[in-house]
DNA sequence: CCCATAAGCGGATTTGTGTCCACTTTTTAG
DNA sequence: CTAAAAAGTGGACACAAATCCGCTTATGGG
C-alpha cells in the first residue's frame, strides 16, 4: 500500500494561492456524480474505479487526484448526503431552543435522528469505513466529527443547566454513546442481531440519560 | 472482488467425511507460525501474502485454500492468540465462583480483562477488521462472538440472582458495552482520542451498573 | 499391496486499487 | 496580448490480493 497521493494534492489546494480551477471544479462534480449514480445502481464494492472514471469521462489520473482512495469517494460523497441532513438537525435543535426543550431531550433526539440517518444510508457508510485505506480514516472524518461534536456540544450543554452532573468526563460518555453508531458495529446490531431502530433509539436515549447521571 | 473461495473449503471440511490430511495440517501450521512471526516483525501491512507463503515454503494456492483472505489469516492467529486468554478468563471466574463474587463485579472484571487484552492486540486486531473482504465478517468471527457470549452470560447471571433487573433487554445492553471494544472505535478511543485503559475500564464498569440497573 | 478417490498443491494469471510523469490547459501578471 | 508558472490531465504501468486448474499426493477400502 502506497503512500497516499492525495495528501499532496489537499496540501496544494490548501497551501496554494489561487482558487480551484474551472475544469478541476467541473470534473469534480462530474465524478461526484457519477460515483453516486453507479453507487446506488451497483453497490460501491462491485463498481470499480475504472468504471467511476469512465462514467464521469475523465481519466484515472485524474480521478485519483481528486480522490486519493475509492474510501475517499465515499466519504465526499457521504458529507454531502449529510449536508441536508445536518441542515435538518440545526434547525430543529433551534426550533427546540425556542420552546426551551431539556437538553438531555435534545440529545434524545439528536441520537435518534442519527440512528434513522445512519440506517438509510448504511450501505455507504459502511462502504466508506470498509474502503478507506488506514483504519481511522473513517472516524476521523469530517461527517464523523461533526456527529461527535454536536454530541458532546448538547451534554455539556446539559451539565452547564444543571441536568447532569458536571464532574463527568462529557467528551468519553458522547464517544461512549456515539460507539454503536460505528458503520460495522451498527450493521450488526441493526441487520445482524435484529434490533429495530426503536430499539436501538430507545437504547441510545437511555444510555444517555444513565451514563450521564451515574 | 471475487467470490471467496475458502468458503468451499471450509464446507468441504465440515460435510467430508474425512480428517484432515497430515500434510494439510502441517501446512497450515507452517503458515500460521510463519504469518505471526512475519506480521510482529514488520506489522500486517506491510506483509503480503507471498511474503508468508514463501516463509512457511508453500505455494499460493496452497496458502489461499486454508485462508481464504489475509483477514481470515489474521483471524486465525487471533483466535489463537485468544486461547490463552480465555483459558485465563474462565480459571479467574471459576476462582470468583468460589468466593461468591457479586455477578456484576465479575462483569466489571471481565470487561477490565477485554480492555487490556485489545489493547495489546490492537495492531492484529486492527488488521483482521480492515482486511476482511466483508465488513461485518470481523463481528461475526469466533473470537468477537466469545466475547459476545461472556459478557451477555455475565448479565444474565446477574439479573438471575437477583443484581440488576430482569426485564432488561440484556442481550442490547451486552452490544453496547461491547461496542466500545470494536477495534477501530478502541483504537480512535484509546490511540486517538488519549483515554487511558483505567479510564476507558472504570468507563465500561461504570456503563455496565448504569446500563443494567437504568 | 494396489487402486480409486478426494484432498491438496503451486505458480502463472487475473483483477482492481493505486502510481507515475510527460504533456496539456488554465490562470495571472506584466 | 503574451509568457511563465502552476494546476491539472490520462493511460500505461506497478503491485498485492486473490483465482484458476492441471497435476500430485495422501488416505482408506478391498
Amino acid at each position: 500500500m502506497r503512500r497516499a497521493r492525495g495528501e499532496a494534492a489537499t496540501l496544494t489546494l490548501v497551501t496554494g494561492g489561487r482558487t480551484e480551477r474551472a475544469d478541476a471544479a467541473a470534473n469534480r462534480r462530474r465524478i461526484l456524480e457519477a460515483a453516486a449514480r453507479l453507487f446506488a445502481e451497483r453497490g460501491v464494492e462491485r463498481v470499480t474505479m475504472v468504471d467511476v472514471a469512465r462514467a464521469a469521462g475523465v481519466g484515472q489520473g485524474t480521478l485519483y487526484r481528486r480522490f486519493p482512495s475509492k474510501g475517499a469517494l465515499c466519504l465526499a460523497l457521504l458529507d454531502e448526503q449529510m449536508r441536508d441532513f445536518q441542515a435538518m438537525v440545526l434547525s430543529q435543535l433551534s426550533a427546540m431552543a425556542q420552546e426551551n426543550v431539556p437538553w438531555m431531550d435534545r440529545l434524545g433526539w439528536f441520537l435518534e435522528a442519527l440512528v434513522h440517518f445512519h440506517a438509510t444510508h448504511i450501505p455507504l457508510l459502511s462502504a466508506a469505513q470498509h474502503e478507506v485505506p488506514q483504519p481511522e480514516e473513517f472516524i476521523a472524518s469530517a461527517p464523523f466529527h461533526w456527529e461527535r461534536m454536536t454530541v458532546i456540544g448538547l451534554l455539556r450543554e446539559a451539565a452547564r443547566h444543571g441536568e447532569i452532573a458536571p464532574a463527568q468526563d462529557l467528551r468519553l460518555i458522547g464517544d461512549l454513546l456515539l460507539a454503536p453508531l460505528h458503520p460495522e458495529v451498527f450493521y450488526f446490531l441493526h441487520a445482524s442481531s435484529g434490533y429495530t431502530l426503536e430499539q436501538l433509539s430507545a437504547a441510545l436515549r437511555a444510555s444517555a440519560l444513565a451514563l450521564a447521571r451515574a
